[in-house]
This record gives structure tokens, sequence and C-alpha cells, in this order.
DNA sequence: TAAAAGTTTGCAGAGGCTGCAAGTTCGGCC
DNA sequence: GGCCGAACTTGCAGCCTCTGCAAACTTTTA
């Protein structure tokens, strides 16, 4: 259970998180120190550096893993499931996850949008997602855990989810107004499972 | 034709580069200052960020674009191709341009790959050709230019094309001494192709 | 060769980030 | 309740990245 200096440091954390987007969103990241926001969460600046690394990663946040992996959940799905649906079933509970921080995660993503710097960043932490989901896609296949298709196999789903996120939270102009996430990402995969040369059918 | 004045710049240029590169492999970027990069390339401090914004620039270089572009490129292969071997076409100068400069680009790769800042740098990099490569793949499919599938489709080829990258400089361990970059993202090609389900035959 | 154009450099300064040591709060135990 | 140790916060000193500005300096051009 969690105590009282637990839930303080959550508090802060989520403070500091907040505090960081409302700033970022207002006059971009570039235009708001650590000073401003540790300013706005109630903290010292020393503080500030005691929850995150760097700057960025009050903005990008850290999964916070409770309950199976994905990897995990990956290595459970049976093995008759093709490769790309059974990645997919693996990542139902963090894409319903993210589904339901809806708010803050549009936020997030508005932010990264609109500094340019911090895409790669995110991209950073999905890389180190992606090298464990390899070793548990090399299992699957029974290919060298070291080997080139489980790693490039991550890699590309990676890539597929981001952008499917990235479309997700895309709700500009001619976008429907509202789109559901894990819809969005069986669409990437299915490209991916049927390969790049079949355009998707519906819609652009 | 170049004159004195450009002759230096470029020389400069990749002094700073190469001092950067080596001092870097010596003791990881880290321990690396911009002061002593510029010692090393015999020139003041505030002259390397007349050359490169960042340190990391002077790592991951920018690409020196001359001669027809890859969106160029991409444009002029007939439409009948299918869209993966286009983007391979397309591609072939850049590779070259690559395995002609073997030695540099391993060591760069090889930086990057012990200074895990830099790989999402190397990915932003990217994502900015990827950026111009979905405004070409949406014309050539005819596609609306802000549409999902072409994003999604440059994303994707750009990934399988680091990818082969990363292999191609990762000769360590089991790996055969030499290979064919050319080669290695044919391959990763095949897989984007064909669908992520069937994993490539030959090799791991 | 003199003016114009482009480059290098030093300097001052903002801001990110770190180690350290002192102060404060919290949790558990008698 | 009171006390101790662990965990957390904070200020401070300091290094480093990166920027704007203005003064040298070098190359190009007329």
């Amino acid at each position: 259970m969690l105590n009282r200096r637990d839930r303080k440091k959550l508090q802060t954390r989520a403070a500091l998180m907040s505090a960081a987007l409302r700033l970022a969103e207002e006059r971009g990241l570039d235009h708001v120190t650590v000073e401003e926001i540790s300013e706005a969460a109630d903290v010292s600046p020393r503080t500030f550096f005691n929850y995150f690394a760097t700057k960025d990663d009050a903005i990008i946040g850290e999964p916070v893993a409770d309950g199976p992996s994905v990897c995990d959940r990956l290595l459970a799905v049976p093995a008759e499931v093709p490769l790309v649906a059974a990645v997919l079933t693996a990542l139902v509970p963090e894409i319903e996850q993210i589904q339901a921080d809806r708010d803050i995660w549009l936020l997030r993503m508005r932010v990264i949008k609109d500094n340019s710097a911090l895409l790669p960043i995110l991209v950073a932490k999905g890389a180190i997602a992606e090298q464990e989901w390899a070793g548990a896609i090399a299992t699957r296949l029974g290919l060298p855990a070291g080997g080139y298709f489980p790693l490039l196999a991550a890699t590309l789903t990676g890539t597929a989810v981001r952008a499917a996120m990235m479309r997700w939270a895309d709700r500009s102009d001619d976008n429907p107004g509202d789109q559901n996430l894990l819809e969005l990402v069986r669409e990437a995969f299915g490209v991916l499972a049927e390969g790049l040369n079949t355009p998707i059918k519906k819609g652009d």
C-alpha cells in the first residue's frame, strides 16, 4: 500500500509533469525553464532533477509498469497465432491504458508535435522497449535471440504503433473528430501484415 | 567550383567531425567537451558552433545533398514499379555513397551504438527525410498528400533502412565479417514487401 | 589595392544538469 | 509520546552547452 511519503512523491511527480506540459504547450518547451516548471509545481529546481534526469523527461514521462509486461503477454499468446496478430494482442492493454489517459496523452502528443526535438526522445524510449520485444519475438519464432528478423520486426511494429498514435493525436482540419486508437493501430498492423505494397483500403 | 574559402570550410568541418568521432570513440561522448574537440581541430570553441548547432551534430553529420534527392528519384521511377521496389531504387545512390564512405560510417555507427543518446538524434534526422518521402509516395500512389498511408510507408521504409545499417555496422561475434549494405537493405525491404508474417528465408 | 563579403574569435551570459552537505519530513520501534 | 534512521528536499558551487554581439581577420571582387 502507499504511505504518505509515496503519495506525496506521486503527487509531486504529477505536478511537475503537468506543469511542464501546460507551460510547454503555452509557450513552447524552449521558452520554459526548469526553474519555472519547479516554481509552478512548488518545489525547488534541484528537486526537479531528483524526479527527472532531463527537462524533456518531464514531458515524455516514463511507462509506469505494473502488471505483466508486453513481453510477458506476447509470450503467453498461443504459438499458432501469426506474429502481427500476436503482437497486437499483447499490446491491447497498453493501448487501452493510453485511451484511458486520453487527455494527458493528447496534450503530450500535441506538445511533442510542436517541439520536434521531443519526437526522437519518444522514439528512444520506444527503442528500449522494442529491444525487449525482439527477444520475445525471437523466442516465439524459434529464432536465435540476437538475430536480424526479430529486431526488425520489433522496430517496425513499434514504428507502426507510434504512427498510429500520431494520427490519433492529430485531430486537425479534415480529420474525423474522434477516433479509436486501437482501431488505428489495427489498421497500421494490417499494413505490416499484408506488406507495404498493398495500401490500406478504407479512407486515405 | 570550390574556391579557397569553400575548401577551407569543408576541411574545418571534416576536421571537427573527425576529431569528434575519434575522441568520442576513445572516451565516450559524455567525456568529451566541445572545447576539446575544437582544440583537436585547431579552431576556437565558438567556431565549432558556427559549423554545428549541437555537439551531437558533429557526430551525426548532415546529408551533403548534391545531385537529385531521393524524392526526385522516387518520382522518376515508372509508376508501374511496386512501391517498395521503387523506394529501393531511389535509395540506391545514397546507399552506395555510404558504402563508399564505409570507414567513417562504421566508426560513426560504432559511436552511436556506444552512446545511446545519439540514436534518437539519428532517427530525428531520418524523420525529416521521411516526411519528404511521404509526399513523394503520396504523389506516386495518387493519394492525398497529408494522408496516413504515405507517412506510415515512409516511416517504415526509413526504419528498415536504419535497421539494415545497424546490422551492417554490427560485425560482432558470430556475424560474417563483411556484408553488403545494399544487400541488407534489400532483405529488409523484402520483409516490408511480403509482410511481417513471412520471416525472411535465408540466415536468421 | 581598396571595398565588400564572408569567417573566426573572444566575451558575456542564460540555462541544463550534477555532486555534496545540510536541513526537513516520515515511518517504525521502544 | 519520543527517538532514531531512512528517505526526501533544498541551497550552493560549478561544469558544460549553446547564443548574440562586436571586433578582428581573410578571401573575393571590382
